[in-house]
Parts: C-alpha cells; sequence; structure tokens
DNA sequence: ATAATGATTCGCT
DNA sequence: GCGAATCATTATG
C-alpha cells in the first residue's frame, strides 16, 4: 500500500474527493499500535457556498480554521459535545473544503478498535457512523490539523482500492435538516454500493427532487 | 457572561 | 422508531 501524497489532495473539486476518497485506506498508529480501516461511507462539504459546511461564507473561527489549510491536513471537531468527527481538507490553502469520513471496514488492529469501542463484535455497528469509526481507530480532537501524508503522522491515509463510478451510490446528506434551500438536497453523500459497512442504507424514494 | 444548537449515539419500546 | 444525554463552539448582549 503506498501513502498518498500531498499533491493528491489539492484538488478543488470536493465532491470529485469524496468520491476518490471511497477505498482509500485511512490508518491511525498510536504509541506503536496501528489501527485501519477502508473508507466506505463520505460526505462533502464546500466551504465558500454550502450551507451544512461549519465554514460557508468564509467563517473562519477558532474550530474551523483548520478546514483552511492546504489540502491532506485532518480536521477533527466536536460534535454534540461528545463525539469526534474525522474530514479530509482538500483543495488550496485558504478553500475551506473537506470530506468528512461516516464509514470504515475494520483492516487492521480488529481487537484494539474493538477495545477502545467497548464492543466485542467485528461489525458494522462497530464502526458505521463518524463518531464511531473515529472513537474505534483512536482519533481525537488533538489529532485536529495533522497531515494525511506524513509517513510519521498519528494519521495516514494509503492508496487501496480504486472504487469505479457504477459502484458509487449518492444521496443526500445526513443531519441536513434544520437547513433549508437547496443545500439540503444536494446529493454529497457517497457510498461503496452493497458494502455492508456503511452507515445507514439510502432512503430510495427521491421522486425526482435531484 | 450567557443561551442556543448540533455533520450523533445509545438504550429502551 | 423515539427521546435523552451532553458540552464545545458560536453568536449575542
Amino acid at each position: 500500500m503506498k501513502l498518498l501524497s500531498a499533491s493528491f489532495y489539492q484538488n478543488e473539486d470536493v465532491v470529485a474527493m469524496a468520491k476518490k476518497l471511497l477505498g482509500k485506506t485511512m490508518v491511525t498508529e498510536i504509541n506503536g499500535v496501528v489501527s485501519s480501516g477502508m473508507i466506505v461511507e463520505t460526505e462533502a462539504y464546500r466551504g465558500p457556498d454550502d450551507r451544512g459546511c461549519h465554514a460557508y461564507g468564509g467563517r473562519c473561527t477558532e474550530r474551523t480554521k483548520t478546514m483552511f489549510y492546504e489540502g491532506g491536513h485532518a480536521y477533527v471537531y466536536i460534535c454534540y459535545g461528545v463525539h469526534p468527527m474525522v474530514n479530509v481538507v482538500t483543495g488550496p490553502e485558504g478553500f475551506a473544503h473537506a470530506v468528512l469520513i461516516r464509514a470504515i471496514q475494520p483492516l487492521e488492529g480488529l481487537e484494539k478498535m474493538m477495545d477502545r469501542r467497548n464492543i466485542n463484535l467485528n461489525k458494522p455497528v462497530l464502526v458505521n457512523g463518524p463518531g464511531k469509526l473515529t472513537v474505534a481507530l483512536g482519533i481525537n480532537k488533538e489529532m485536529d490539523g495533522q497531515k494525511f501524508y506524513e509517513i510519521n503522522s498519528p494519521l495516514r491515509l494509503y492508496e487501496d482500492n480504486e472504487i469505479p463510478l457504477h459502484d458509487i451510490i449518492s444521496g443526500p446528506r445526513v443531519g441536513m435538516s434544520k437547513h433549508v434551500g437547496e443545500c439540503s438536497h444536494r446529493p454529497w453523500r457517497f457510498y461503496i454500493k452493497n458494502n455492508p459497512w456503511v452507515s445507514k442504507p439510502l432512503v430510495v424514494d427521491y421522486r425526482g427532487k435531484w
């Protein structure tokens, strides 16, 4: 497996990046302990014009400033006061584009992941949600701003499978209900078709809304 | 200084 | 399926 280079993350098209990240392997190495999983579900957040994005309209605060970094950094934040979430920052510095990782398929360090989650099951429930996979991999707010492309980073991304477009399902993002307008309907959630490790199945009935 | 809110999860029904 | 838990972050006064 090959470590993804810094240039991989420079793509300005965050929606395309969300698709490209499917099939890649996310690795954590904490005190020499390695855990990893293949990314099976993502969501795109496009800073400038996306109401669902923390950095909508260029809003740069203490929390969101990492999103403005150059592509290849990790944006980790706490949701609902308890759950850490991990994003892959993409595009050139200053654009605030990020891809939320919503689900993985465990590869290495299964025992350690079950240990961290306090669940003794090698099943999707272990990692099928943005707040679950971070706990399983040991990702916390301390890792905010880390680089995915440096070999000595505790948080890294590796080239793995390329997922063909016809194996990618897209749909509306999760948790956008409070947001009004077109943004909430953008089909910027992506996952690998027929993969049992995704967080929730897509509701099929869109009636042509997107 | 204070109040509102959420890119969720878990446990119970 | 539903509702509570829970607190960092943010905006506002």
